[in-house]
DNA sequence: TCGAATCTTCAGAGATTTCTGAAGATTCGG
DNA sequence: CCGAATCTTCAGAAATCTCTGAAGATTCGA
């Protein structure tokens, strides 16, 4: 696989198994392996290859959910980007919102066919679960803040 | 929206989010929802009115990940399925699998560009939290495991 | 304020994924 | 061992998602 053969293209792919549109996973690589502290989007879309406008997107996205951050660069008419100190987290966090959706499913579940009913039992457990892990999700991601 | 009148259709709504096939989805939530204690391929067929290569392979799937369990059904020529006890920690260890592909391309990229680097500092932050997370995870479901 | 450089948006081409339907395999009662 | 019932597989139709390219918007120095 090329993949194995360039880590930037590699840790794109991961990215993209977690959700991630595949444009947008190559530029946040790309600003992950960069050894410039900073990258513009003209940098970016000559070194992946990809359109302006693709490019645009990404950074886009990746900003509105707190990944990379845009950086005020005096005496440079563009825009620079940098990866976000502690975005690891964010993003984990952000991965979390669909815990917190399972478990609203399962509520809502519960609603419709009554606790004591069979499949109210299943959704029971399944409603107990994610709650748990809504509350103690967000504990293991201060511990990890905490200790750095 | 009319997955909100269906409470199942909307647990498969919020499974597809999390990376399911969306007839996969549905099946998985058949099962959660259904009054019997199982299901056989033919009455999910059925009640979804999709085809039955969808059921099969639906199953098949749901079944290799260990969501859900064929039961022997004295009696009947049919295969029968249910959603299985402790299913949905399952679910979750499967998902922490991407946590360990991510930590893999971190440490990759590490050798690539060099502990001291830019990059590689970068990269390191990146390890570090996902070997952090590689670690705690388990213990977590663990312990959920322990106080049921 | 003007104009060059840069960025954003979005329609539609193209790529990818998903589902179906039907042919063939399998299973089990008789 | 036969045949009806059931299940599996897979080619290709259909639906969906992604990316590009170009037109228009914006920004900022002069």
């Amino acid at each position: 696989m090329a993949a194995l053969r360039d880590p930037a293209e590699h840790l794109a792919l991961a990215l993209t198994q977690g959700g991630m549109q595949r444009m947008t996973a190559r530029v946040l690589a790309a600003l992950l392996f960069t050894e410039q502290d900073t990258l513009t989007a003209g940098e970016i879309t000559e070194s992946l290859t990809i359109s302006s406008g693709s490019v645009s997107t990404a950074l886009k996205s990746l900003t509105s959910v707190g990944l990379i951050e845009k950086v005020p660069a005096p005496g440079s008419r563009r825009e620079h980007f940098r990866f976000r100190e502690g975005a690891w987290a964010t993003l984990m966090s952000e991965q979390n919102q669909l815990v917190k959706v399972m478990r609203e499913a399962a509520e809502q579940g519960i609603t419709a066919t009554g606790e004591d009913s069979v499949a109210g039992r299943r959704l029971g457990e399944m409603r107990d679960f994610y709650d748990y892990l809504w509350r103690e999700l967000p504990a293991l991601i201060d511990r990890w803040k905490a200790q750095r």
